[in-house]
DNA sequence: TTGTAAGCGTTATCAA
DNA sequence: TTGATAACGCTTACAA
């Protein structure tokens, strides 16, 4: 394998002049920058990636911690981040953790070890203490609210968003509501829960520990909540689920069991994902793909600056409520 | 940042014993292997994981092509290559091309800097040459048959499989088949489409253009193919849909159309994925987890020998036929 | 405008 | 069992 020494020799240059033109550098004149093409061809050299690296100091890779790559949350989120790495010349390195914690580490020590340039965390399991320990190795940036910590985020005010979709539900004359989460220790189902516990509270409403549905993540997911919802001697009456995914597997598997909709069952989805369009599912846009692309923007951004992007949502009416 | 060398002056040893103690070599007394790793601890340590690239000659990660991230059948590959990839200690580079030539000859390029130790091509775009030119810098696995060529592949026999569902429907007495496909110009649809060809003359059926629908991804692209079956004076009784989340499209929305499954319409699947099972989906199955562990494993078996595995898949019969 | 040589942080060879 | 020292392939001061 060819290597800018052999280059050097063949063009009868020095390796600094092989590096200027293979850089772009000024300095060099015409004549020599020939010979070194020239030699490039002849040779089929081929830059060793990991020698610049070393060299710079830099990767150019960012590093995506996923729990999953096969749900359509992540995958909308992950493409939008693709494009823009695309764009600037990175590469994705993609880490799936299936929500272990040592996996997330695993990412953590890519950065301290160089691997990365920066991470992206799409979703947390470790505490934040241990987040923190790895910030000084490069840019670390979440998709949850970190304001008053020294990383930058975009995130969705889930709290709010949450409490308003409920009151959304509530002005519309339903009392009885329950929510699909996906996990129940997620960073986001804990503002939710919040915003549960404040809404029930304010208007006076008993809670229902039935009504709280967890591990719905996939569209088959719904079928569980259809079946729990028929044995229940007091069903609720509209459910904010929180993938659209489920809420179709909702929608489709309550036809079946001559649960009507939304006059039997109202549903309020999250995300807004084609399934939500074609199956006329009312749902809170979230702008996954943009949220990805400032993701990767800010885990590339030279600035120093920590910067906390709030990213604004909205109800999309449609036939389910 | 502490390096090696550091290391060693704290330890009051060499580079060479520090390096020792890090990969775990043997020849290094239990003494001074408690100095150095006193210093680790001290120190903060971290190996750059780029020296030890460029001086090993290999980096652990394998790229992985796929046109888009955010379809189920490439997730489903994806999550069985991560897994495997966590177990023997490498780590995927996502290489999503949305099927522009470029971004795969990219990724090629990669192989070619010694970024990747080795490239998986699940969905090919470029020329069968273009990916020749890059065989010898190392292993490439593509998920197509590749035999009598000169790299390794795991992958379905589509034209038997199509042919065989194709017959499937026919013994159930359908003579008006139609079918669904991703792209048109894919190496897997030119074998469905030979199969159904050889299918027609086989049988005598007359060749209906109107039958073969194409674009055919995603759930919501199921709403399509309802619309123009609707429309058709003469539509198909049975439908070969290379997806399953097509299928479940076509069922929701056959539903709402008032077409009957299956005596208006029958509907095979491909993939058995999980909404597959859970809408009753009659399915071809195809274990894209294996598939994906397979293809992993071959890209970095150091055995140089080529393989290709073709893998058996099977229909599971459910409701839509 | 060009080239020498010193890094970058490792691993591997070989002599001691 | 240990340690110099030479790779690995590149970039970049610095000197010319």
């Amino acid at each position: 394998m060819t290597n800018i020494r052999d280059l050097a020799k063949m063009a009868g240059v020095s390796v600094t002049t092989v590096s200027r033109v293979l850089n772009n550098h000024p300095y060099v004149r015409e004549e020599k920058k020939l010979a070194v093409l020239d030699a490039i061809k002849k040779s089929d050299y081929q830059q060793n990636i990991n020698a610049v690296h070393l060299s710079k100091g830099k990767t150019f890779l960012v590093g995506v911690v996923i729990p999953y790559s096969d749900h359509p949350y992540f995958a909308l989120l992950i493409n939008g981040m693709a494009n823009e790495a695309l764009k600037e010349n990175y590469k994705l390195v993609l880490i799936q953790t299936s929500y272990e914690r040592n996996k997330e580490i695993e990412a953590l020590q890519m950065l301290k070890q160089k691997q990365i340039d920066a991470l992206i965390i799409c979703s947390r399991i470790c505490e934040w203490s241990t987040i923190e320990e790895y910030t000084t190795y490069g840019p670390i940036v979440l998709f949850e609210d970190t304001k008053g910590k020294e990383v930058s985020s975009t995130f969705i005010d889930h709290y709010k968003c949450f409490l308003f979709a409920l009151e959304y539900l509530f002005k519309k004359g339903h009392k009885k509501i329950g929510y699909c989460i996906g996990r129940r220790s997620g960073t986001n189902s804990k503002y939710r829960e919040a915003a549960y516990k404040d809404f029930i509270e304010k208007y006076s409403i008993s809670n229902n520990p039935e009504y709280i549905f967890d591990h719905c993540l996939y569209f088959e997911d719904g079928e569980k909540v259809v079946s729990r919802i028929k044995e229940m001697t007091d069903p609720p009456t509209a459910l904010l689920v929180t993938s659209d995914q489920v809420a179709a597997g909702i929608v489709t598997c309550a036809k079946s069991q001559n649960i009507f909709i939304p006059s039997d069952l109202a549903l309020i989805g999250f995300d807004n994902q084609p399934i939500a369009k074609m199956m006329n599912i009312t749902t809170i846009e979230i702008p996954l793909a943009e949220i990805g692309k400032k993701l990767f923007l800010q885990a590339i951004s030279d600035n120093k600056e920590v910067t906390n992007e709030e990213i604004k949502v909205h109800l999309i009416e449609r036939k389910t409520v």
